[in-house]
Formats: structure tokens, sequence, C-alpha cells
DNA sequence: GCCCAATATTGATATTAGCGGATTTGGCAG
DNA sequence: CTGCCAAATCCGCTAATATCAATATTGGGC
């Protein structure tokens, strides 16, 4: 708030509210959810994601490549593969704490008409 | 998958990840990460938060409704007002280590261009 | 019952973002 | 350099969803 336009350093100005709700949006997915929880084991190589969560090669690189960019995973290169990993405890914490709202709610959530519409 | 389509007892079968990833989309908007910032200040109605917030009360309403449903508030009628508040000490712990993650990775997640891409 | 304030809902629309499949790039072995 | 495996990118498609504007509903005071 309160930046010169004209200037414009950064990309886009966005706000805290803005920031943070990507963080939860970069995990409001399942098939993230799937990856990353699959990583809480170890590290894996692209090719063991691939085929333990039986999506299109391509779309597992997207995703990957965007948990890795958003902070929520390291990559790193071994021979021809890629290696990823969970790169921060509180990745670990907000899975957890996730999960953890889910049971306390009963799993609601799944009826919610405004995060999917399904009546 | 694999169901017979005929019968359909429950609404619809969601996996693990599938819940864990709504109960972080439901976190994943700025409208309602504010909503939420507000309201961690203490109870407020439907028309403060409007006041506050700074949009149409039919989009506050829509929203508000969402976090009810899905566990983040609790509401109680007052008269002609609702009153909302947070429901959960997990919200608070929720929002706490989003916006810590946001810290660690230095807002990185702006730059996405799969959770929004603006390039 | 009547009227108004507060809240809820609906319809239309634009944008976001997930997906499979094809193509391209990078890296290692012969 | 050639072939091949792993990974990254691009493309068209579709579903999900945030938003506005307008309208409906609900509760309270008179």
């Amino acid at each position: 708030m309160a930046r010169p336009s004209i200037i414009e350093p950064i990309p886009i100005p966005l706000s805290d509210d803005e920031l943070i709700a990507r963080i939860f949006r970069g995990l409001g997915d399942a098939t993230r959810i799937r990856m990353l929880r699959f990583l809480l084991d170890g590290p894996r190589t692209q090719k063991e994601i691939v085929a333990e969560v039986d999506l299109s090669q391509g779309r597992v690189s997207q995703h990957l490549s965007c948990l890795v960019w958003c902070g929520y995973l390291d990559s790193e290169r071994k021979g021809r593969s890629v290696e990823y990993r969970i790169s921060n405890i509180r990745v670990a914490a907000l899975l957890d704490l996730g999960a953890g709202f889910l049971d306390a709610t009963h799993g609601d959530i799944g009826t919610c008409r405004i995060v999917k519409q399904e009546d």
C-alpha cells in the first residue's frame, strides 16, 4: 500500500490478504496435497511421483514447479532425474493442522456448495 | 470412481486429499482471509463486516455463509442482525502459520504464474 | 398488518486453473 | 552424433468460482 504506481518496481502490488490467500490456494488442490503427503515419507523423483499419483507427466511437472516456486518443496537435479523434497517443517505443520481441522468439523466442507457446488 | 451410480447413497465420496485440499481452498480467497482476520479481533455483525471490508453485501453474505458452513466461523442471530465469530482456535493457528510461511518464503508466491498467472 | 433494516439468494458473466496429449529441451550412454 | 529417458512447456478444452446487480426473505418496531 502507498506505493508509487509510476515506477512499478515489483510485478504487482498484492495485499497481505491476497498473499496469504495464495499460500492456502497453493494447498487447495487434491493433487498437490497428495504429492505433498507422499513426499512426507522422503524425497522422490518426478518419475516416482507420477507413478504414485497416476496423472499425466505434464500435469505433475506443472504442479511440482508450482510447489517449488511457492516454497513448499525443494528440487535438486540428480543425473537425468530431479528429486523433490519437502522444503520446510511448516509444510508438515500446515498439513497436520488442515487434517486436524477436517476431523474437528466432521468433513462438513465436503458439502459446501461454495467451495464446490454439487447439490 | 468405480461406484454404482444408480444408488448414490452419500452426496459424493471424497478422498482425504480432496477434503484437506478444500479446507485450504476455503482459505484461498483474499476476501475470506480479510474477513477472518477482521474477526480475530472479536465478534462482529454482517453489517459491520460489510463496512470494514468495503465490498457488496451480497458478496459478503455468500462468503460468510461459506465460512460458517465449512466450520471456520460460528453465527448467531441477534435481533435483526447476525453476529459472526471465529469458531475455533485452529483457524487462528492456520492463519498464523500461513502468515509465517509467507514471511519465510519472502512472498515468492506472489509471482507464481500457476497459482495466478500475470506475467 | 405494514414498513424498513439486515441478510440471503439468484442469474449472468468473466476469469482461474485443472486436465490430457503433443512437442521440446536437457542429460547420459554408446 | 545418435538414440533414449526424464522433465519442462505449450495448446485447446472444460469445470470451478468470484463477482456484480437485482431480487427475495426474514425479523423487529409500530
